[in-house]
DNA sequence: ACCACAATATGGTCAGACCATACTCGAAGC
DNA sequence: GCTTCGAGTATGGTCTGACCATATTGTGGT
């Protein structure tokens, strides 16, 4: 009998409550990137818990990329404290997609959104700092270059995937820079696909050209609407 | 001695590998949510690995939400395959923020470009299915009205992200809402203290409106500015 | 001073046991 | 026949203790 509103007895599982302590000794004790955590050994007899607890823990801190493990001894082995959402956004994002949780639609339209607000700001920001006189847009164009050199749609779609991450990475914000590639990670197939079909890049290459400048020339509105119309020729079935 | 090109000789853990026969079998037998996956003892003894490595591999997999673990016994019980990034999110975000590999003002602008994409396509929904009548706004309506009765910072915030996060949902893209929830969830702290050194809440409660309106109205445009007014009004230290 | 090798600390894996949970099914009682 | 209760059983959750692989550290001999 319930629905009495009872009670949910929320049951916790030891390595959850192993988590929640790791969490919050992260917090209280100011851990950041590169300090290491406690041996699991060690840290099962501190708690009190199995070894088989703490290492569940782990692997879900690993699986967030929050710590990265080595064995062996001396200051590089054992739990150290990471900061790389990166594969881990690409794994939820990857396997979501398998299960038809999330269409491949839903993807491009985020896609979409991030790319024309990243080259946006990646053009303010050029535009005030072009005192400093650093181009930021290096990388942006040695992507280009590889894709001018690419010999199949693989190998394009690899110099695609820097050229737009570059301008995330140009934004700034490091957390739309890190959905970016794994959105970009998840998208790998279907871009090579579309590539193959399009046959020919050439309206792709003058679209990159056309946002390079943009950014470069500071003008957001500009390098917004030439994001937009280069992912309506990139996906011209799915932008009507 | 190294660099001779010899070899990477990537070692691959068995949880890996159990990882990646699953993630194969999902895709290859077609499996999706509801699905259920052999139980723990029986999947170890057909891969020939232990069960410890096939509870690692199965942490993973319900970290990163797509399987969910029963105990006991009947249809219900087992790993059954879901698709829930919500919490992954999340605990993603929450982690990297603790470990400052990232920051508060990346967080809030990258929901700042989500929420102006999500008022405007969901304007642009509404607008588009206006004859079939079913406004899509009875949960802003709510949240609202959540808002009025609220006693406190806290009571607030809740519906104010229940607010925001409708908005996410109303346009249409799983993937926006998914990781709106999960911004909002690692917001929740900040909100209230902006909420509480705001004082007043009549300014926010004149945006709400303004946005509902918008989007009821169907016009893109002005919910998007809308938005972004309503993000400068609450985080006034922040959009300069 | 150098080198070889043992000691040690760490994560990775395994085997086997026990517990808690929750369904299944059959026997007992009505 | 129906209900009810309890044994059976399949499942995840945890623990113990062992062994292996790896990589640094210490030590002793040359």
């Amino acid at each position: 009998m319930d629905g009495t509103g009872w009670r949910p007895v929320k049951r916790t599982r030891t390595f959850e409550d192993v988590l929640a302590q790791i969490e919050r000794r992260i917090a209280e004790d100011g851990l950041t990137v590169g300090d290491r955590l406690p041996a699991e050994r060690h840290l099962a007899e501190q708690l009190g818990v199995s070894r088989s607890s703490v290492r569940e823990a782990m692997r879900v801190l690993e699986t967030l990329g929050v710590v990265s493990s080595q064995a062996g001894r001396g200051p590089d082995a054992g739990a150290v404290l990471t900061s790389r959402p990166d594969s881990a956004l690409s794994d939820l994002l990857r396997l979501h997609l398998g299960l038809t949780g999330l269409e491949m639609r839903e993807v491009i339209d985020t896609r979409h959104m991030i790319e024309q607000w990243a080259a946006a700001r990646a053009a303010t920001r050029a535009a005030t700092r072009a005192a400093t006189g650093g181009a930021a847009t290096t990388e942006l164009a040695a992507a280009v270059a590889g894709m001018d050199a690419a010999g199949s749609p693989e190998e394009f779609v690899e110099h695609d995937t820097a050229f737009h991450c570059a301008i995330a990475d140009a934004s700034g914000n490091r957390l739309v820079a890190a959905i970016m590639r794994s959105l970009r990670d998840s998208m790998r197939k279907y871009s090579v696909e579309a590539v193959r079909r399009l046959g020919d890049t050439s309206v792709l290459r003058a679209d990159h050209v056309r946002i390079l400048e943009a950014i470069d020339g500071g003008d957001p509105e500009e390098a917004a609407r030439a994001v937009s119309e280069h992912l309506a020729h990139a996906y011209p079935t799915l932008f009507r």
